[in-house]
DNA sequence: CTGAAAGCGCTTACAG
DNA sequence: CTGAAAGCGCTTACAG
């Protein structure tokens, strides 16, 4: 059986010290370049591979990163951490780093516990993928090790955040509706649900109060319950002319209610969404929405979390990640 | 600073060996119960995390399992691995193991380059998920650590594959259209791109023969290339009275297909997937289809794995995991 | 019931 | 340019 080679066997066989091979391996200096390359190719030939335990131990890193994505985020419809949750893997596979997913259940975030690869040292920091409460924050606060919270943010904590640009995402949105005539327009989205809905919805209320629009009341229409379960929509009397939805899931349900209640869309009222997901191009009309730089953002994460493993002092603050307009048919020119 | 606390530590403080208090931590025999619960308390109060390191590199275990998806399986359309792999981590999570998940580049499987998690003995084991070249399949049977297929199968290989049961279900979902009256049935799917469309297939056909219904050959329309890549479909002429999709997204473009074309669906042709994925309830009308049940292949795999790096030689061979048809609104009876 | 010793496989700091 | 020694933090096997 193919017993697992170790630097001492190829010492062994090349009549050299374990410190000899570990600098050749490794291409420090210490050894000739002749030998170097005769104890890689040895190396090579023996099927050694580095047992990454061992330098793991030696070095106090375990060169894995710890992402936490809460369950209730990962129902079957809801797949945006998921991915997002893939391109990081793929960019700490370029750093020479793993990532390890934790999926907090509901029972563990309520009872405040931290995930196992916490209790057990198994990762060099932690990335939050997805707001938990006001006391789960508290308790990640705890954590003496790097951590980042990534796609929302606490006003309370000064964690280090990657968000992405929420609020002149829904800015630049609600103006290019502007542009087009619209003057009524509502907003669909529970403000007491998560930083990123209430934030698209500042951004919103800015482009509002910059074209001196009035914003109504009604036109606040809520999705969702404070836990994220959605509700059933209530369209708003008398009817806006356009609707900023917070995410494109949403404005799919949206989409679906208006066509169920005999209105077209965009003809008779016009629909926007956010985050550019699956249900952008599955909706009819295919929606005009944010596309979210999933890549950028899983990237600028791990390059933030890698720095600060390195240097674990370093503080990046909130970091906005740009998105950008995605334009398709589900608004309606009113000029 | 919280410098980590060591057994070493616990030992001093309490004026014991760190023999002991690993004795006690571990609940194993030799310490006496009542020093056993002063040093779990003094453990507990020190805020003492086990070093899985070292315990890793004590016991030759490093408790992750490596889970490789190709790149190809990945993009944004398609959630179905991703979501297996969540199940998985959460199963995994379950028995005190951890997954990494390593996306396989194209590039590094057109050169049969294995993934730095095997170079660098980072995992216990590994779990193949989606199916890879004859190629790539004969580099990973040379790994001599324990390996699974999941959600395939290679027919010259031997190493144990969790699939789900493409045959049979494909089989009855043909059965319950034959029992609506149906006999002129096409099969949408490459036969030559993966061993799971091949499987449904051949249930398909297993229906047809059973029922002496003929298989015209103009009844197997190609979705896709060899590489995966979906092609633009060609309705057979003349136009059978069902469709049986090899999975919801391509009968989600079936759908719009026959749409476009002017066929109302389930009223001019019936129309069935398998997967039951989100394609299975964006459609319109809503799919008849098989649901894969990915917790439970999850569930299995992760088991089978565990009990392979317990005990190396076990052999499971290949492993069905049966679906389940759910009825929908896209069959149409011709009684 | 308790502990001294050994060892897992590396790498760093130091000596030659 | 090369190597002996030490140590990372555990756990097992053995001695008392």
């Amino acid at each position: 059986m193919n017993k697992n080679i170790t630097m001492r066997d190829i010492a062994l066989k090349m009549g050299v010290s374990s410190v000899t091979v570990s600098k050749a391996l490794n291409d420090k200096d210490g050894v000739s370049d002749e030998l170097k390359e005769k104890i890689k190719l040895a190396a090579w030939e023996m099927g050694y591979r580095i047992n990454s335990v061992a330098k793991s131990m030696r070095e106090g890193l375990t060169y894995n990163v710890g992402v936490i994505i809460p369950e209730r985020f990962t129902d079957t419809t809801q797949t945006f951490y998921l991915r997002l949750y893939q391109e990081i893997a793929v960019a700490l596979q370029q750093h020479n780093y793993y990532g390890i997913l934790h999926i907090l259940s509901r029972q563990d975030e309520a009872q405040l516990n931290l995930p196992r690869i916490y209790h057990e040292q198994k990762v060099d920091g932690f990335i939050m993928l997805g707001q938990v409460s006001k006391e789960y924050i508290e308790i990640i606060e705890q954590i003496e090790q790097p951590k980042m919270f990534l796609d929302f943010y606490d006003e309370h904590s000064d964690i280090d955040a990657i968000i992405t640009d929420n609020f002149y995402g829904a800015y630049e949105l609600t103006n290019s509706l502007i542009r087009q005539g619209h003057r009524d327009i509502a907003y669909v989205g529970n403000l007491y649900s998560t930083s990123s809905i209430q934030d698209r919805f500042l951004g919103y209320y800015k482009s509002l109060l910059e074209h001196r629009l009035e914003l109504k009341p009604q036109w606040i229409v809520s999705d969702r319950d404070e836990q994220g379960t959605f509700l059933e929509l209530e369209l708003p009397d008398p009817m806006p002319s356009a609707f900023v939805c917070n995410c494109d899931q949403v404005a799919h349900l949206l989409l679906q209610k208006l066509q169920a209640k005999g209105y077209s869309v965009p003809a008779d009222c016009s629909v926007v969404g956010f985050d550019n997901d699956i249900y952008a191009t599955l909706s009819e009309p295919h929606l005009t929405t944010v596309e979210v730089d999933i890549h950028q953002m899983a990237f600028t994460a791990v390059q933030s979390m890698i720095k600060k493993i390195r240097s674990p002092e370093t503080r990046f603050g909130r970091v906005l990640v740009q998105g950008k307009i995605i334009y398709r048919n589900s608004v309606q020119s009113l000029l």
